[in-house]
DNA sequence: AAGCCCTGATACCTGGCGGGTATCACGGCG
DNA sequence: CGCCGTGATACCCGCCAGGTATCAGGGCTT
């Protein structure tokens, strides 16, 4: 019937969080009493019930769960309206690209090369698996991303280039002389566990390697010998001298592309994907011109 | 700063879309000065101007278009939590899979077939275009689309099958009467123009052709003599007794596709995702296993 | 030119509801 | 057995969404 209020999802978001009415009413700046009405409310309207209370906190229910992820997509949706209104108000903002720091180095300095002085570029940097977030949320017009290891659904792309992945290792590593490397090799050194990243959830997955969140973490510890890991070849930028890089001669390609939500139609995002299409023309995948969801938008 | 409401985005559209502060007003049911004070406070809050008054009504600026545009999506994202939301917590709920009317029946009812006992499957017909708006707000779960015709951003999907096209034409045309046709022979076909679809905001493109918005109108049209369309082969259960279906050698090939909105997780999604993906096995496209846009979801 | 009409804006009132405080119910635990 | 910490309930208050009445002004007609 009547449509659910963005109140109501940011209400119910942070119990689901907390799964604690007292800690979340804290969050949210407002008293336990009427975030508990407002939640029974909420589930009264949707006929379903959300939560398992208990005298210990509460649960999420199957249903729960599903809120959960549709309210944090909404609630996304709806800040991304804002800011997306804020920004197409004001005449002189530039293009808020965000990339991976360390990234694609090269090629996001050819680009911002390609564009300078005619369509102004700012570049925010984020961590690992970020950008999608920076993208849905309206944080960011357009990002370099990866594929396969982005997650590149809802959004337009055009790819950019695809090369091989290296193995990064401690330079003092036996490994580190080889001169290539298989990933049947890389993947079972008993002394230096691949680092596990959090999920989207924020937990970690098992295993032995150690639990990381930024690059500098990472380039810290393998720099300490603790850990390995196989990137793509042009994502060296912040490689320590205490690093040694290494073909993975087996190791899947990995293709940078360029990602904006779809819809967009802003002049300065279509003059940049043209110029990025443009500077790579020779890489680019003969897909991109058929697939539907890899069309540069139109101006 | 604070939030945006969906009151304030569903204000927000209505007078986007009337351009009348009155009729929209009327639309929402509620009076014109509270709807004129909603979208000040709104403009006031987010910096910018949405609306050039006029004494004869309103036009939207820049700004307006893109803030009509988003809150559109996010719209649709809180109309789809509540949604989905009440499916989940509905033990008795079905799968809904929403499909064009007509396309890949043959395909759809071995689909069925393969899950009928284990996974109910509500099927929900809709016109042309209109599949992935259905799944964006939560009424469907899980449809039948088609590369490159369409939009398939923001979905994941599995390819199901690819198939050439076949032109449909009036019986008594002259072309009807040839075994094959290729793009540059239908498509100057003076006096059987092709038709035209609205697009998303519901104008026609210019043209010669008739203005159709079902495919029963199309039908009737072709049965008529008055335009021709091409469509994938499979996609002919509405054909009439004065159609006539001629392959069309050069017009590019068109996958029917399996999509649901990334991050779903239900059960019954994925063992039918995992059904689709067995009876297509020999058709599947190798791409499939290693883009992560199309890899099913996990359970 | 003088009204009229149709547009959105302003002024002002009212009621519902979102939010607060105080308190209850209840189970775990020392 | 009483204390603590959980969420639920009771009750009050003030704000703001929404209503009615009215204004302002430009394009019609006459």
């Amino acid at each position: 019937m009547d449509d659910l209020e963005t109140r109501e999802l940011r209400y119910f978001v942070a119990v689901a969080e907390e799964l604690h009415f007292g800690r979340a009413a804290d969050r949210l700046g407002i008293a336990q009493p009427p975030l508990s009405r407002a939640i029974r409310q909420l589930e009264h309207r949707l006929g379903v019930q959300l939560l398992d209370r208990d005298r210990r906190g509460a649960a999420l229910t199957d249903a729960g769960r599903v809120l959960l992820r549709e309210a944090r997509t909404a609630l996304d949706a709806v800040a991304a309206a804002a800011r997306r209104t804020r920004r197409a108000g004001d005449p002189t903002r530039p293009l808020v690209l965000v990339t991976k720091a360390g990234a694609s180095h090269e090629l996001l300095q050819r680009l911002l090369d390609a564009v300078a002085g005619t369509t102004p570029v700012e570049v925010l940097l984020c961590e690992v698996g970020e950008q999608a977030h920076r993208l849905r949320d309206g944080q960011a017009d357009v990002a370099i991303m990866h594929r396969p290891v982005d997650d590149l659904a809802g959004f337009d792309t055009v790819d950019l280039h695809t090369e091989g992945q290296v193995a990064i290792l401690p330079a003092a590593h036996p490994l580190a002389a080889r001169d290539q490397l298989t990933l049947a090799e890389v993947s079972d050194v008993p002394n230096l566990p691949i680092a596990r990243w959090p999920r989207l959830d924020g937990t970690y997955p098992d295993g032995p390697g150690p639990e990381v969140r930024t690059q500098s973490q990472l380039a810290q510890l393998v720099a300490l010998g603790r850990t390995l890991l196989v990137i793509p070849a042009s994502s060296r930028a912040w490689q320590w001298p205490e690093h040694v890089a290494v073909p993975v001669v087996d190791a899947p390609h990995i293709t940078t592309v360029l990602a904006w939500p779809p819809g967009s139609r802003s002049p300065a995002l279509a003059a940049l994907v043209r110029t990025a299409a443009g500077l790579c023309e020779g890489y680019r995948n003969a897909e991109s011109a058929t697939h539907p969801t890899q069309e540069a938008p139109s101006t």
